[in-house]
DNA sequence: CCTCTTTATTAGAATTATTCCAAACTATTG
DNA sequence: CAATAGTTTGGAATAATTCTAATAAAGAGG
Protein backbone atom coordinates (compact mmCIF):
# COMPACT_ATOMS: atom_id res chain seq x y z
CA UNK A 1 0.00 0.00 0.00
CA UNK A 2 2.11 3.32 -0.93
CA UNK A 3 -0.60 4.88 -2.74
CA UNK A 4 -3.56 4.98 -0.15
CA UNK A 5 -2.55 8.28 2.16
CA UNK A 6 -0.05 9.55 -0.25
CA UNK A 7 -0.66 12.85 2.06
CA UNK A 8 0.12 11.67 5.03
CA UNK A 9 2.30 9.07 3.62
CA UNK A 10 4.86 11.68 2.80
CA UNK A 11 4.51 13.68 5.81
CA UNK A 12 5.59 10.57 7.45
CA UNK A 13 8.16 9.79 5.31
CA UNK A 14 9.69 13.57 5.51
CA UNK A 15 9.76 13.50 9.77
CA UNK A 16 11.00 9.99 9.14
CA UNK A 17 14.08 11.78 7.77
CA UNK A 18 14.50 14.78 9.94
CA UNK A 19 12.60 16.94 7.67
CA UNK A 20 9.96 19.31 8.64
CA UNK A 21 7.12 18.50 6.24
CA UNK A 22 6.61 22.20 5.47
CA UNK A 23 4.29 23.25 2.37
CA UNK A 24 6.50 23.47 -0.52
CA UNK A 25 8.55 20.54 0.97
CA UNK A 26 5.50 18.07 0.60
CA UNK A 27 4.58 19.65 -2.70
CA UNK A 28 8.39 18.68 -4.08
CA UNK A 29 8.07 15.08 -2.74
CA UNK A 30 5.00 14.73 -4.03
CA UNK A 31 6.09 15.84 -7.43
CA UNK A 32 9.41 13.81 -7.24
CA UNK A 33 7.91 10.88 -5.70
CA UNK A 34 4.09 9.94 -6.35
CA UNK A 35 4.69 7.95 -9.19
CA UNK A 36 7.58 5.93 -11.02
CA UNK A 37 11.12 6.65 -10.58
CA UNK A 38 12.02 9.64 -12.44
CA UNK A 39 15.58 11.67 -12.93
CA UNK A 40 15.29 15.52 -12.75
CA UNK A 41 17.43 18.97 -13.13
CA UNK A 42 17.22 21.98 -10.60
CA UNK A 43 15.51 23.79 -13.10
CA UNK A 44 12.67 21.26 -14.57
CA UNK A 45 11.57 20.51 -11.19
CA UNK A 46 11.18 24.12 -10.90
CA UNK A 47 9.22 24.81 -13.80
CA UNK A 48 7.23 21.70 -12.93
CA UNK A 49 6.28 23.17 -9.84
CA UNK A 50 5.29 26.52 -11.06
CA UNK A 51 3.49 24.92 -13.65
CA UNK A 52 1.55 22.25 -10.79
CA UNK A 53 0.61 25.69 -9.34
CA UNK A 54 3.23 25.92 -6.43
CA UNK A 55 4.75 28.95 -5.20
CA UNK A 56 8.20 27.71 -4.87
CA UNK A 57 11.65 30.05 -5.19
CA UNK A 58 14.37 28.33 -7.21
CA UNK A 59 16.52 28.70 -4.42
CA UNK A 60 14.69 26.21 -2.56
CA UNK A 61 14.22 23.49 -5.33
CA UNK A 62 17.87 23.32 -4.81
CA UNK A 63 17.85 23.56 -1.06
CA UNK A 64 15.25 20.67 -1.11
CA UNK A 65 17.25 18.47 -3.30
CA UNK A 66 20.04 18.73 -1.22
CA UNK A 67 18.34 18.18 1.67
CA UNK A 68 16.81 15.13 -0.32
CA UNK A 69 20.06 13.59 -1.57
CA UNK A 70 21.53 14.14 2.66
CA UNK A 71 18.40 12.19 3.87
CA UNK A 72 19.14 9.84 1.22
CA UNK A 73 15.59 9.52 -0.22
CA UNK A 74 17.23 11.27 -3.76
CA UNK A 75 20.82 10.60 -5.10
CA UNK A 76 22.70 12.79 -7.71
CA UNK A 77 23.83 11.53 -10.73
CA UNK A 78 26.62 13.21 -12.49
CA UNK A 79 27.05 12.64 -15.84
CA UNK A 80 26.97 16.41 -17.44
CA UNK A 81 29.06 18.67 -16.94
CA UNK A 82 26.56 21.43 -17.61
CA UNK A 83 23.65 20.19 -15.08
CA UNK A 84 22.96 18.58 -12.05
CA UNK A 85 20.55 15.44 -12.04
CA UNK A 86 18.58 14.09 -9.34
CA UNK A 87 17.32 10.42 -9.46
CA UNK A 88 14.10 9.18 -7.49
CA UNK A 89 15.88 5.61 -7.45
CA UNK A 90 18.51 5.56 -4.59
CA UNK A 91 18.86 1.82 -5.15
CA UNK A 92 22.51 0.57 -6.50
CA UNK A 93 21.85 0.79 -10.17
CA UNK A 94 23.13 2.51 -13.19
CA UNK A 95 22.14 4.19 -16.20
CA UNK A 96 22.13 5.10 -19.77
CA UNK A 97 23.03 8.78 -20.95
CA UNK A 98 22.28 10.45 -24.35
CA UNK A 99 24.35 13.01 -24.51
CA UNK A 100 23.12 14.71 -27.55
CA UNK A 101 19.86 15.40 -26.00
CA UNK A 102 20.84 14.80 -21.90
CA UNK A 103 17.78 12.29 -21.86
CA UNK A 104 19.04 9.90 -18.62
CA UNK A 105 17.79 6.87 -17.45
CA UNK A 106 17.96 3.59 -15.55
CA UNK A 107 19.53 0.80 -16.77
CA UNK A 108 16.68 -1.53 -16.38
CA UNK A 109 17.25 -4.27 -13.31
CA UNK A 110 20.71 -4.68 -11.47
CA UNK A 111 21.63 -6.63 -14.45
CA UNK A 112 25.24 -4.75 -14.74
CA UNK A 113 27.79 -6.06 -13.00
CA UNK A 114 31.23 -4.25 -11.88
CA UNK A 115 33.89 -6.70 -11.15
CA UNK A 116 38.02 -6.73 -10.81
CA UNK A 117 37.94 -3.48 -9.11
CA UNK A 118 41.86 -3.24 -7.59
CA UNK A 119 41.71 -2.22 -3.54
CA UNK A 120 41.49 1.72 -3.49
CA UNK A 121 44.62 3.75 -2.37
CA UNK A 122 45.74 3.91 0.79
CA UNK A 123 43.66 5.54 3.31
CA UNK A 124 40.49 5.53 1.30
CA UNK A 125 37.38 3.35 1.16
CA UNK A 126 34.77 3.14 -2.02
CA UNK A 127 31.66 4.86 -1.59
CA UNK A 128 29.83 4.00 -4.50
CA UNK A 129 30.57 2.68 -8.00
CA UNK A 130 28.80 4.71 -10.72
CA UNK A 131 28.44 2.99 -14.30
CA UNK A 132 27.16 5.60 -17.11
CA UNK A 133 26.63 3.70 -20.40
CA UNK A 134 26.94 7.03 -22.74
CA UNK A 135 25.05 6.67 -26.24
CA UNK A 136 24.00 8.60 -29.32
CA UNK A 137 21.61 8.24 -32.17
CA UNK A 138 22.33 5.77 -34.38
CA UNK A 139 23.28 7.06 -37.73
CA UNK B 1 62.41 6.42 -28.76
CA UNK B 2 58.93 8.96 -27.52
CA UNK B 3 61.37 11.36 -25.28
CA UNK B 4 63.81 11.71 -28.49
CA UNK B 5 62.45 15.05 -30.35
CA UNK B 6 59.84 16.28 -28.30
CA UNK B 7 59.42 19.60 -29.69
CA UNK B 8 59.14 17.80 -33.14
CA UNK B 9 57.44 15.37 -32.30
CA UNK B 10 54.47 17.17 -31.02
CA UNK B 11 54.62 18.97 -33.78
CA UNK B 12 53.77 15.99 -35.72
CA UNK B 13 51.23 14.87 -33.54
CA UNK B 14 49.26 18.32 -33.81
CA UNK B 15 49.75 18.32 -38.03
CA UNK B 16 48.21 14.61 -37.71
CA UNK B 17 45.42 15.40 -35.96
CA UNK B 18 45.06 18.42 -38.15
CA UNK B 19 45.51 21.10 -36.05
CA UNK B 20 48.25 23.96 -36.37
CA UNK B 21 51.04 23.69 -34.32
CA UNK B 22 50.60 27.19 -32.72
CA UNK B 23 53.15 28.56 -30.02
CA UNK B 24 50.44 27.93 -27.36
CA UNK B 25 48.91 24.90 -28.40
CA UNK B 26 52.50 23.32 -28.98
CA UNK B 27 53.47 24.71 -24.96
CA UNK B 28 50.50 23.17 -23.73
CA UNK B 29 50.56 20.11 -25.85
CA UNK B 30 53.87 19.50 -24.06
CA UNK B 31 52.66 20.63 -20.89
CA UNK B 32 50.10 17.54 -21.41
CA UNK B 33 51.53 14.99 -23.03
CA UNK B 34 55.41 14.76 -21.79
CA UNK B 35 55.62 12.66 -19.23
CA UNK B 36 53.09 10.65 -17.69
CA UNK B 37 49.39 10.16 -17.90
CA UNK B 38 47.30 13.26 -16.23
CA UNK B 39 43.95 14.80 -15.42
CA UNK B 40 43.58 18.57 -15.44
CA UNK B 41 40.99 21.08 -15.07
CA UNK B 42 41.51 24.30 -16.88
CA UNK B 43 42.41 26.54 -14.18
CA UNK B 44 45.09 23.99 -13.28
CA UNK B 45 46.55 24.02 -16.96
CA UNK B 46 46.17 27.90 -16.89
CA UNK B 47 47.97 28.51 -13.46
CA UNK B 48 50.54 25.62 -14.62
CA UNK B 49 51.23 27.36 -17.95
CA UNK B 50 51.59 30.93 -16.43
CA UNK B 51 54.22 29.60 -14.37
CA UNK B 52 55.93 27.73 -16.53
CA UNK B 53 56.21 31.24 -18.37
CA UNK B 54 53.88 30.62 -21.24
CA UNK B 55 51.57 33.71 -22.04
CA UNK B 56 48.31 31.83 -22.82
CA UNK B 57 44.87 33.05 -22.25
CA UNK B 58 42.32 31.34 -20.52
CA UNK B 59 40.13 31.52 -23.62
CA UNK B 60 42.81 29.51 -25.36
CA UNK B 61 42.97 27.17 -22.66
CA UNK B 62 39.45 25.97 -23.25
CA UNK B 63 39.65 26.32 -26.90
CA UNK B 64 42.83 23.82 -26.68
CA UNK B 65 40.98 21.18 -24.19
CA UNK B 66 38.54 20.97 -26.57
CA UNK B 67 40.13 20.86 -29.72
CA UNK B 68 42.31 18.12 -28.28
CA UNK B 69 39.44 16.29 -27.24
CA UNK B 70 37.63 16.56 -30.67
CA UNK B 71 40.75 15.37 -32.04
CA UNK B 72 41.20 12.66 -29.67
CA UNK B 73 44.34 12.87 -28.12
CA UNK B 74 42.59 14.59 -24.56
CA UNK B 75 39.27 12.58 -22.80
CA UNK B 76 37.02 14.53 -20.69
CA UNK B 77 35.86 12.93 -17.13
CA UNK B 78 32.96 13.59 -15.67
CA UNK B 79 33.12 13.21 -12.23
CA UNK B 80 32.20 16.85 -10.43
CA UNK B 81 29.67 18.92 -11.50
CA UNK B 82 31.61 21.78 -10.51
CA UNK B 83 34.91 21.37 -12.52
CA UNK B 84 35.50 19.60 -15.69
CA UNK B 85 38.85 17.04 -16.02
CA UNK B 86 40.48 16.61 -18.98
CA UNK B 87 42.35 12.91 -18.92
CA UNK B 88 45.89 12.66 -21.30
CA UNK B 89 45.46 8.88 -21.47
CA UNK B 90 42.75 8.31 -24.06
CA UNK B 91 42.53 4.36 -23.83
CA UNK B 92 39.60 2.57 -22.28
CA UNK B 93 40.00 2.57 -18.57
CA UNK B 94 37.90 4.07 -15.78
CA UNK B 95 39.03 6.37 -12.49
CA UNK B 96 39.03 6.64 -8.94
CA UNK B 97 37.40 9.76 -7.54
CA UNK B 98 38.29 10.95 -4.18
CA UNK B 99 34.74 13.29 -3.65
CA UNK B 100 36.52 15.37 -0.82
CA UNK B 101 39.11 16.78 -2.29
CA UNK B 102 38.61 16.52 -5.83
CA UNK B 103 41.40 13.97 -6.47
CA UNK B 104 41.04 11.79 -9.46
CA UNK B 105 43.21 9.13 -11.40
CA UNK B 106 42.91 6.13 -13.03
CA UNK B 107 42.48 2.70 -12.09
CA UNK B 108 45.29 0.75 -12.70
CA UNK B 109 45.24 -1.60 -15.63
CA UNK B 110 42.67 -2.67 -17.17
CA UNK B 111 40.69 -4.61 -14.59
CA UNK B 112 37.92 -3.51 -14.24
CA UNK B 113 35.26 -5.39 -16.25
CA UNK B 114 31.91 -4.04 -16.72
CA UNK B 115 29.62 -7.19 -17.91
CA UNK B 116 25.84 -7.77 -18.70
CA UNK B 117 24.98 -4.48 -19.75
CA UNK B 118 21.56 -4.87 -21.67
CA UNK B 119 20.38 -3.44 -25.29
CA UNK B 120 20.83 0.01 -24.98
CA UNK B 121 17.47 1.67 -26.15
CA UNK B 122 15.79 1.99 -29.38
CA UNK B 123 17.81 4.06 -31.98
CA UNK B 124 20.54 4.47 -30.02
CA UNK B 125 24.29 2.93 -29.87
CA UNK B 126 26.99 2.83 -26.73
CA UNK B 127 29.57 5.00 -27.29
CA UNK B 128 31.47 4.44 -24.03
CA UNK B 129 30.91 3.13 -21.06
CA UNK B 130 32.64 4.87 -17.87
CA UNK B 131 32.88 3.44 -14.07
CA UNK B 132 34.01 5.97 -11.48
CA UNK B 133 34.73 4.65 -8.19
CA UNK B 134 33.75 7.00 -5.58
CA UNK B 135 36.08 7.36 -2.75
CA UNK B 136 36.49 8.68 0.68
CA UNK B 137 38.73 9.11 3.50
CA UNK B 138 39.01 6.36 5.71
CA UNK B 139 37.63 7.43 9.09
C1' DC C 1 60.86 36.58 -48.09
C1' DC C 2 56.47 39.46 -49.09
C1' DT C 3 51.51 39.32 -49.42
C1' DC C 4 47.23 37.27 -48.97
C1' DT C 5 43.89 34.33 -46.83
C1' DT C 6 42.77 31.59 -43.23
C1' DT C 7 42.85 30.23 -38.74
C1' DA C 8 44.19 31.35 -33.70
C1' DT C 9 44.51 34.12 -29.80
C1' DT C 10 43.03 37.49 -26.67
C1' DA C 11 40.68 40.50 -23.15
C1' DG C 12 36.76 41.26 -21.54
C1' DA C 13 31.78 40.95 -21.70
C1' DA C 14 28.01 37.68 -21.47
C1' DT C 15 25.84 33.49 -20.03
C1' DT C 16 24.56 29.63 -17.05
C1' DA C 17 24.14 27.02 -13.12
C1' DT C 18 24.42 27.34 -8.51
C1' DT C 19 25.12 29.32 -3.86
C1' DC C 20 24.76 32.89 -0.52
C1' DC C 21 22.32 36.29 2.24
C1' DA C 22 19.44 38.82 5.37
C1' DA C 23 14.70 39.51 6.02
C1' DA C 24 10.12 37.66 6.33
C1' DC C 25 7.60 33.57 7.42
C1' DT C 26 5.90 29.10 9.41
C1' DA C 27 6.03 24.86 12.00
C1' DT C 28 6.63 23.09 16.48
C1' DT C 29 6.83 23.18 21.54
C1' DG C 30 5.45 24.49 25.98
C1' DC D 1 -0.95 31.78 21.99
C1' DA D 2 4.02 33.13 22.48
C1' DA D 3 8.63 31.87 21.88
C1' DT D 4 12.10 29.79 19.09
C1' DA D 5 14.12 27.17 15.88
C1' DG D 6 14.05 25.93 11.28
C1' DT D 7 12.40 27.52 6.28
C1' DT D 8 11.60 30.17 2.38
C1' DT D 9 12.50 33.92 -0.53
C1' DG D 10 14.21 37.37 -4.06
C1' DG D 11 17.97 39.16 -5.36
C1' DA D 12 22.82 39.71 -5.18
C1' DA D 13 27.12 37.12 -5.54
C1' DT D 14 30.11 33.52 -7.43
C1' DA D 15 32.27 30.28 -10.48
C1' DA D 16 32.93 27.94 -14.54
C1' DT D 17 32.52 28.34 -19.15
C1' DT D 18 31.35 30.44 -23.66
C1' DC D 19 31.01 34.23 -26.76
C1' DT D 20 32.65 38.27 -29.39
C1' DA D 21 34.99 41.39 -32.08
C1' DA D 22 39.57 42.90 -32.74
C1' DT D 23 44.42 41.64 -33.28
C1' DA D 24 48.04 38.45 -34.43
C1' DA D 25 50.21 34.61 -36.36
C1' DA D 26 50.55 30.53 -39.68
C1' DG D 27 50.55 28.45 -44.27
C1' DA D 28 50.22 28.95 -49.37
C1' DG D 29 51.67 31.04 -53.54
C1' DG D 30 54.22 33.92 -55.87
Amino acid sequence: MEGARPFAGTIERLREVGLRPTRQRLALARLLFDGADRHVTAEMLHSEALTAGIKVSLATIYNTLHQFTRAGILRQVVVDPTRAYFDTNTDEHHHFFVEASGTLEDIPGERVRVTDIPAPPEGTEITRVDVIVRLKPRG
